[in-house]
DNA sequence: AACTTCGGCTTTTTT
DNA sequence: AGCCGAAGTT
């Protein structure tokens, strides 16, 4: 251990906020740290602190976060502060750490020793098996909602024999489906990501030894992004906190934009309930954005009640003023927004990551890709479908979890009959009639069935080739190592040559994805794994102290076409690679290791748990483009916020609903203080959207920041005043030709047929007595027929009778 | 059993 | 407009 005087690194970079909560001693402490005030800093200089200063050991401290990159950049960093490696401390998010636990505790939690966990995809065709079985109409039982109510209710920490349907037949059955889902999970050995909390959990509550073991051993526990944990999370923190005072949270409820998905932003303030001790310590002062874009970001959030309440301020200058854009249509919106990159690039000298396109609604990015393409500028879109969640991924996935469970009935139906072997609907269907009646899984129905002569020869011949490729794997998965056994299955499956008759583009892809996946399997080694060693409760040490590291895997791909790519860099740099065992791995290849079964389930697990990266290349410099949700947490010295319009941002399904409303708003909080230097704000009037053309007003939001601190940009160097005017699009009854034909839309004439709008223009700002302000949709018929749409700001779009409608025209 | 077409639906996303 | 699932066709 450094001696004391050699604690400068730690304190100097922070300031007296910072300081303060670094250097707490005894009691819990709770960081309202604002966007941009050094939140990961203050973490990672407290467990350096803690180590270094008040000597605990690395095992002794628990740190988690909720996503994988979050985790590894705070371990990457503590290493690089205390210089070295961070054995055996936990740090992960709360799935990989529950994970974890319920691996060394499988008896105790009543799990099969290689339970299998699955991912939101198959938690939806479960639910989706489950629903057909039961006969229930999937229009009345939309899927998603099932599935979303099941999480929802385990995200409360409630089992089904919790709930109460209050005569409710809807509830009933859902209530019947949870119960239905259960025993599916449990028959096959399958864990969903909410149930690995909720057990974690029930495994804390229900064991005492378990319990004081942990609580004995963590001596801190350290939580970034408290604002995002949910009601079982927060629940099973206080478990292992028990009575220690030993909690260090950080969170900014400013920025809780996870409420859809379950994150309760009570929990902040019913921390401060449940821990009266709690000493709060509030990070404000901001070092990310000039001081215009903080005076905007505040007020803007100032318009939510329920705050804790912040003020960010900055020591550096005011900056440019916000620009804001009010363009015709989106397609208008696009160019003007890759017109500004391309002058901050080539005229000033910008790098293109450093400009970022954020929008609501992953929809969006299409226009700006498109106009980006066309400038021949490099872009790289954030989100969609990450490695592990690929279908061919998922195909070959699914032959290897039948290797590790072959009772892993999910895995069954997805590789049964892919690529197609002659195992049709009809085979398929008295399989699960077998599997339902003999209560087991559709493994055994077949083995069953294959033996009896139940089947028609053919279907029976088909099945048992199934699962004789299965069986002669799991037999020879002893002697193979797992890039082999991948392989090997891959290509007696027919997975590659099937995907190489595809038709469209997407087969030459897919083979480089399973290419990849070989790939990644050769990699991932024993010891990149977890350490699933059970300690023994009753000893005082039971877990090594050395070994337990490593909670984050290595070897997760960052995408397709780039095999020699060093997995999950870290774009940001600065953090060396760590626990990243990859490098060494790839060098000292010691000959084919034999494979472990619980190297495959940790493969298996790897693979639900981190799914990967979205895209390859993060080497290329190109413009950054996300969704507002993955923007949490990034910076970038160019923000262009667009679509900022009423409907859209907020969005109409969040728009009504007070709670969510204020979500929307800490959205564009985030949004808003992503931006270090310059700032746009950018909305169209005319939009696009699900194939019709509307217009928006701007949002509300725009209207909360001063106007001082905008300044109007107008199209195309015209400048012209800002109204709904611009529209080329007159459609009165003089100026309308008579047109006949189809092909509408085009030329924005969105009607055929002469109408009567009673002067009125489209698009056209108009007030009703009683519904407010409006804009002219469309409009229809002549005389006292004549009826006009209106999209209401506050009622919505309505169709009025031109003779009684007293509408006032406006601007 | 595999391919084709039609119709309904449409936020945000991590684990 | 596009995506997915379900029904209809070959």
């Amino acid at each position: 251990m450094p001696p004391m005087d050699d604690i400068s690194h730690i304190l100097a970079p922070l300031n007296d906020a910072q300081r303060e909560a670094v250097t707490a001693s005894g009691g819990n402490r709770l960081v309202l740290a604002g966007a941009g005030s050094g939140k990961t800093r203050v973490l990672v200089h407290r467990i350096a602190w803690l180590i270094q200063v008040e000597h605990a050991v690395p095992w002794s401290l628990l740190a988690v976060t909720f996503t994988n990159k979050a985790a590894r950049e705070m371990r990457g960093r503590i290493e690089e502060i205390l210089q070295q490696p961070l054995g055996g401390m936990w740090v992960g998010t709360f799935h990989g750490l529950a994970h974890r636990f319920l691996r060394a505790h499988w008896q105790e939690a009543n799990l099969p020793q290689h339970f299998q966990i699955l991912d939101s995809e198959d938690q939806q065709r479960l639910v989706k098996r489950l629903l057909k079985e039961m006969q229930l109409d999937e229009s009345r039982f939309p899927p998603r909602q099932v599935t979303g109510f099941i999480n929802a209710q385990k995200d409360e920490g409630r089992r089904p024999e919790h709930l109460d349907d209050g005569g409710d037949f809807f509830q009933r059955k859902l209530i019947e489906v949870y119960y239905a889902y259960e025993a599916a999970c449990a028959r096959g050995g399958q864990v969903d990501f909410a149930e690995l909390l909720l057990r974690a959990h029930e495994l804390l509550r229900d064991r005492p030894d378990i319990r004081h073991h942990y609580q004995q051993r963590f001596a801190h526990i350290l939580v970034d992004e408290f604002q995002d944990t949910n009601a079982i999370q927060y629940a099973w923190l206080r478990m292992l906190a028990g009575e220690r005072d030993n909690l260090f949270l950080v969170g900014d409820d400013d920025q809780s934009i996870y409420g859809w998905r379950g994150a309760k932003v009570e929990n902040m303030q019913r921390f401060q309930r449940d821990y009266p001790n709690t000493q709060v310590v509030r990070l404000e002062q901001n070092y990310r954005s000039t001081g215009h874009i903080l005076k905007a970001a505040n007020a803007l959030i100032a318009n939510n009640p329920s705050r804790l309440g912040k003020n960010l301020w900055t020591s550096g200058g005011e900056g440019e003023p916000i620009l804001r854009y009010a363009a015709f249509n989106e397609v208008d919106e696009s160019r003007f927004v890759v017109e500004r990159i391309r002058r901050y690039i080539t005229e000033e000298g910008y790098r293109r990551d450093e400009c970022a396109i954020l929008y609501r609604t992953t929809a969006q990015s299409r226009l700006f890709e498109e106009a980006l393409l066309n400038a021949q500028i490099p872009y790289r879109v954030y989100g969609g479908l990450r490695f592990f969640e690929r279908a061919e991924i998922k195909d070959a996935m699914a032959y290897l979890r039948l290797v590790a469970n072959p009772d892993d009935d999910i895995a069954f139906e997805r590789a049964v009959n892919n690529p197609p072997r002659g195992i049709g609907l009809r085979t398929l269907d008295s399989l699960r009639e077998q599997a339902r009646e003999a209560r087991g899984s559709l493994w055994r129905a077949a083995r069953d069935l294959t033996g009896s002569g139940a089947l028609p020869p053919r279907a029976a011949g088909a099945v048992n080739q199934f699962l004789g490729l299965i069986q002669k794997h799991q037999a020879c998965a002893r002697d193979l190592n797992l890039e082999a056994l991948t392989r090997d299955l891959i290509a007696a499956a027919g997975l590659a040559e099937h995907y190489r008759k595809e038709k469209d583009g997407k087969g030459q892809d897919r083979i480089e994805n399973l290419e990849q996946l070989v790939e990644t399997a050769r990699r991932f080694r024993h010891e990149m794994g977890w350490d699933y060693e059970v300690p023994a409760i009753d000893g005082a040490d039971g877990t090594r102290p050395d070994q337990a590291g490593g909670a984050v895997a290595g070897g997760v791909p960052s995408g397709p076409g780039n095999p020699t790519d060093i997995p999950a860099g870290n774009p940001e740099g600065g953090y060396t690679q760590g626990n990243n065992t990859e490098g060494n791995a790839d060098d000292n290849t010691e000959g084919p290791v034999p494979l472990d079964k619980s190297d495959l389930n940790a493969f298996l697990a790897l693979a639900a748990l981190e799914a990967g990266d979205t895209q390859a290349d993060d080497s290329e410099d190109a413009v950054q483009l996300m969704t507002l949700h993955s923007a949490k947490g990034l910076e970038f010295p160019i923000v262009f916020l667009v679509g900022v319009e009423e409907g859209l941002f907020p969005h109409s399904l969040s728009a009504q609903d007070p709670s969510r409303l204020e979500e929307e708003r800490r959205l564009c909080y985030v949004g808003l203080t992503r931006a270090k230097q310059r700032l746009f704000i950018c909305h169209a009037e005319k939009r696009r959207i699900h194939g019709s053309e509307d217009y928006f007003f701007p949002s509300r939001f725009l209207s909360e920041i001063p106007a001082e601190l905008l300044q109007e940009i107008r199209g195309g160097g015209i400048s012209r005043p800002y109204s709904y005017g611009r529209s080329d699009n007159f459609l009165t009854a003089s100026t309308m030709p008579a047109r006949v034909g189809s092909n509408q839309g085009r030329s924005g004439i969105t009607s055929a047929t002469p109408t009567d709008t009673g002067g009125f223009r489209l698009g056209q700002r108009v007030r009703h007595p009683k519904f407010g302000e409006g804009v002219v949709l469309s409009s229809e018929g002549l005389g006292a027929a004549a009826r006009i749409q209106i999209n209401f700001h506050d009622a919505g779009s309505k169709w009025l009778v031109l003779a009684y409608a007293r509408l006032e025209p406006l601007g």
